[in-house]
DNA sequence: ATTATCTATAGATCTATAGATAATGC
DNA sequence: ATTATCTATAGATCTATAGATAATGC
């Protein structure tokens, strides 16, 4: 068997794409570091030469995907714009998006970790600057909640007729609601 | 070593429950057949002899929770109710909560298609029963997606502040927003 | 005699490592 | 000479099964 051209380079990256897609899809636990070596067309050893191991390389994937979401976008319309990426993206079957590793490896505690901080860090303080609410961070909460929500039974279990809905008019009643759950409550 | 009194229903109900727990707490994968055994305090060989394999004891979980949720509330209240259910139970640490071990799940497929069909059958039409909206489906699983968002988030990933947050101010912003979601609106 | 329980282990993974091989840089 | 790549395999699982042991029922 020829060997593989030798740019470490490349081989890291190869390596990051593939375990991106793969543990997308199948979440932590089902993906193999052969099948992620396989995919990169790379040997299985070099995975941990460059990575150390699979937990690693798994937190190395959520790091790099962390601020691929929000960083772009002004954080007035922020809202709108993650609700029409993750409605937008090829419709239902978005098995590559930055959240869908986070949530198919919810029973592994690195993804739960990942998920809870790149949320608390960034999501949740966009969000809750958009209220002037006394609990204000709650009320943010609520709007994860949901936007996650929506990420799972849409993409990941795919239930219907959500999957398939029009992300236009899922985009709508969202925002319209949300407005509602953000408005100041005379209590 | 003493032999275990001969009770098949009884060891078939301790398997069923220990199992129950231990999927919640860590997910499918996650959970070995040596550990349910253990727990149950059951040879390990007869898990296979009373269910025929890991998968079949999950589905046999999965069944039997699955109408513990809805079947005793009468429709109208549903929504409150279930609300209620997942916010109070213990605060954040419900981990014997139903939906906790097909949450922890979704990267097995069986999970993710018990959650599918229970929320297909069972909450989406109670909910969609709410409205007289056109797309009345698409707005219940608006609603499915954020109960199911909540418990994710402040259960399974206990994110801060909606962890601890007062399960009754919670269920106040919810039912307020959703109250406008389900509202026929004019376009 | 029947059958619930237990022992022992096959067979198939899967992560990780030690050390050989081979391609580049000086 | 350095180091990226590859081979081979250790060591630790984990699910599942075959068959022995022992407790109940007739």
């Amino acid at each position: 068997m020829t060997t593989r051209p030798r740019d470490s380079a490349a081989t890291r990256a190869a390596l990051l794409d593939a375990a991106a897609v793969l543990f997308a899809e199948r979440g932590f636990d089902r993906t193999t570091v052969r099948d992620i070596a396989g995919r990169a067309g790379v040997n299985q050893a070099l995975l941990f030469r460059y990575f150390g191991s699979k937990e690693a390389l798994f937190a190395t994937v959520m790091a790099r995907q962390s601020h691929e979401l929000l960083a772009e976008s002004p954080a007035e319309r922020a809202l709108a714009r993650v609700l029409e990426r993750m409605l937008d993206e090829e419709g239902p079957r978005l098995h590559d998006h930055p959240l869908h590793a986070a949530l198919r490896s919810v029973s592994h505690d690195g993804a739960a970790a990942a998920i809870r901080q790149r949320m608390g860090d960034e999501y949740a303080e966009v969000l809750s600057s958009l209220t002037d609410a006394e609990d204000a961070d709650v009320r943010a909460d609520l709007v994860l909640a949901w936007l996650l929500g929506i990420g799972l039974l849409r993409s990941v279990l795919a239930k219907e007729p959500l999957a398939s809905a029009d992300p236009e008019r899922v985009s709508e009643h969202v925002l319209r609601a949300v407005q509602v759950l953000l408005e100041r409550s005379e209590r």
